[in-house]
DNA sequence: GCAGCAGATAACCGATCACTTAGGTGTGCT
DNA sequence: AGCACACCTAAGTGATCGGTTATCTGCTGC
C-alpha cells in the first residue's frame, strides 16, 4: 500500500473512470488500473468494481475513500509544512478537556496568540483525559490542561496546579425531583463521558445509571434545560456564577459536594519543553490568565476564532 | 516519501533514538538511519540532529511529526476499515454548518441511528458552507445540512428544502445601545465566520465590522452573554424560544429582520446515493425528525453520544 | 451478431525501496 | 588522549514499484 496507489485509487473512485484517471494524472490506463489491482491484492476487497455507468464502489472500496483521501492530502500537507517551517509561526498546541476548552479555550489562545505577536500560532483541541498523557508525552500537544498526570508510570511530564474551583450540582429553583439523586435527572456536558474527569467521577460517586443521564455537547446547552426544569446538571461554580446570581439555577444539597476541582498544566519537562511551551507556562500564571480562567464566557474576535477540534491518539 | 519512511521517523522521533526505533521495528540501525535520510534528502530539511541527549527536532521535524503520525495511523486504519467492511454497519456522515449541528446533530444522529438499529453509523460534522458542495460530491460526506447548494456549476447535487424559520436579532429587555446597529456590539456564534452562512449574510448587508463583533464557540454562549447585557446577538427564533418567552432576550427591531432562513439537506442525485443515504432522507420529512429540528437541545444518550468533527476538505 | 470501448492481464524494464554487513565520523566521558 | 557509543555513509542485494506496450475479456449499443 503506496500513497500514489492510494491517490490512484482516490482518483478513479472520484472520477469514475479508471481511463478518466489515467489522463488527469497523464499515465497510461494500466498503470492506474495495476495500482488498484496492487490495492485490490493487498486489501483482499474488490474496492470498485464495473457497474453499468462507472465504476461503483464495495463497502470497502466506500471505507477506504475517506481514509486515502485525507492521507493523499496529509502527504501534500507534510510537504508544505517542512517546506515552510523556517520563518513561519511556531504552532502551539494546546488541549484541555471538553469544559477547560469550551470557556477557557478561546480566550486563552487569543490572549496568548495577541501577547507574543505573531511568533506563536495557537490552536486549542478537546482530547479526552486518558489521552492527554500520552498527547504531551508524544509531542503531539504541547500542554494540556486538566487533571493532575504526573504521576503516569515511566512518563516523564510534570503537572502543576493553575487553578482551583469547587464542583456544585445545580437544578431550577422550583423543581423538586423525587427520590435519592441517583434516580434524578442528570444533564450533562461532554466531559461525563469521558471516565477520567472530575463530573464522570462525581456520577460514579453517586451511583447515577447511564440511563440517568442526558448529554449535551456543551455545559451551555446542559444549564439551559436544567433552568427549564428538565433536570440537574454538575457545574464547576464559578461558570455559573451569572445564573445562580440571577437565581436562574440554585445549588443543591447533594452528598459529595461541593467538590474539590483543580485544574493542572501538564508539560514535558523544562529541559525538553520548546520556547513557545515554556512561554506558556509563564503565561499561565499572570493575573490576566487567572482572569480568563476564572471568568466564564467571554468571546474573541473574529479574526482569531479558531474552531476546537478533537484530538485523539494517533498510535 | 514512503509510509514506511514516516513511520520510522515516528519512531525515532518519539524514542529520541534512531538505535531504540531500529531495535523496536526489529531491523538493523542502518536501515533505519537510511529511511530517515531519505526524508531529509526528499524534504530538504535535517527533521532531526544529533542533540546532546537523543535527537532533537528542527522546527520542520516538529511539524512533519504530527502530519506524520497521522498518516501511519491512517494506514493502519485504512486496512482495518476495508477488512472489517463486511457486515459492518454503513458509516454515514452528516454535515452541517456550526448552528445546524449545535442544535440538532445530536438529536438527529440519536434518532436515525435508534430507528435503523444497528444497521448505520451516524457521525456528525461541522463543515464551512463553501465546502459542503464538494464533500458531497466527493463522497466524503453522505448528506449537507445549511443552505441551497444545487446551483453550483456543474456539481450535479440535490438540494430540499426540509426546515424554515425566522432570523431575528435578540437582546437584553433592559439594555440599550446607541448608535445605528452596525455600531453595537454583536455577539455571535461560530457561523459568523463562515462567510456562506446566514448570519454572516444579515451582518454584511447591515455593514457590521469586525471589530463589532465578538465570537463565542456556540450559539447557547452568545445568549448569555446578551441576557447580561454585553451586546446583541442575531439568532433563529425557534431556537431561542425558551429565552425569549421567559423574557431573558427580547426581540429588536433591525432592519432586515425577520430574516427568512431555509435549511436545506443536500445529497448525490437519487441514483447515485447510497442506501443510508437514501433512508435518511426519508427520515428528515417524518414529523420526528421536523420536531427535533424545531425543538432546540434535546440530550443525547451517553453511549449515543458522539463529539462533532470539524470537518474540512482533503483536496 | 458484431463493432467499439473500458477495464484487466501479461510481459518486460529501470528506479527505488528496504534491508543487510562493513566501515567512517562526531560527541561525551573518564 | 583515547574509548565507547550513537549516528551516518558506502556498497551490495532481492523485492517491489511504477511505468511502458501489447493483448485479452466483458459489456453496451446499434
Amino acid at each position: 500500500m503506496t500513497l500514489t496507489q492510494l491517490s490512484a485509487f482516490v482518483l478513479v473512485a472520484r472520477l469514475g473512470s479508471v481511463k478518466a484517471a489515467a489522463d488527469a494524472l497523464s499515465v497510461s490506463e494500466p498503470a492506474v488500473s495495476q495500482a488498484i489491482a496492487a490495492l485490490r491484492k493487498y486489501l483482499g476487497d474488490p474496492l470498485l468494481t464495473r457497474g453499468g455507468t462507472g465504476m461503483v464502489m464495495t463497502a470497502g472500496g466506500n471505507r477506504l475513500l475517506t481514509i486515502a483521501a485525507q492521507m493523499v492530502a496529509l502527504g501534500a500537507e507534510a510537504e508544505a509544512a517542512v517546506r515552510s517551517a523556517n520563518g513561519a509561526p511556531e504552532p502551539l498546541r494546546l488541549i484541555g478537556s471538553n469544559t477547560v476548552v469550551e470557556f477557557a479555550g478561546g480566550p486563552l489562545a487569543d490572549a496568548f496568540g495577541a501577547r507574543s505577536s505573531g511568533t506563536v500560532d495557537v490552536s486549542v483541541g478537546v482530547a479526552v483525559t486518558s489521552e492527554m498523557a500520552a498527547l504531551v508525552s508524544q509531542r503531539l500537544a504541547d500542554a494540556a490542561l486538566g487533571p493532575d498526570l504526573s504521576g503516569q508510570r515511566g512518563i516523564p511530564l510534570v503537572s502543576e496546579p493553575v487553578f482551583r474551583s469547587r464542583m456544585v450540582v445545580l437544578g431550577a429553583p422550583g423543581a423538586r425531583f423525587r427520590g435519592s439523586p441517583r434516580q434524578w435527572p442528570w444533564l450533562v456536558d461532554a466531559d461525563a463521558t469521558d471516565p477520567g474527569s472530575d463530573v464522570a467521577r462525581l456520577l460514579r460517586g453517586l451511583g447515577v445509571p447511564e440511563s440517568r443521564m442526558r448529554v449535551f455537547p456543551h455545559q451551555t446547552a446542559a444549564w439551559d434545560a436544567a433552568a427549564g426544569g428538565a433536570g440537574v446538571t454538575p457545574s464547576l461554580a464559578h461558570l455559573a456564577v451569572h445564573r445562580t446570581r440571577r437565581r436562574e439555577l440554585v445549588p443543591l444539597d447533594v452528598p459529595g459536594t461541593p467538590m474539590e476541582v483543580v485544574w493542572f498544566v501538564t508539560m514535558l519537562p523544562i529541559d525538553r519543553r520548546s520556547a513557545g511551551a515554556g512561554s506558556l507556562r509563564n503565561f499561565l500564571s499572570t493575573p490576566e490568565a487567572m482572569r480568563l480562567l476564572r471568568e466564564p464566557g467571554a468571546g474573541v474576535s473574529p479574526s482569531r476564532f479558531r474552531p476546537p477540534v478533537y484530538v485523539t491518539i494517533w498510535n
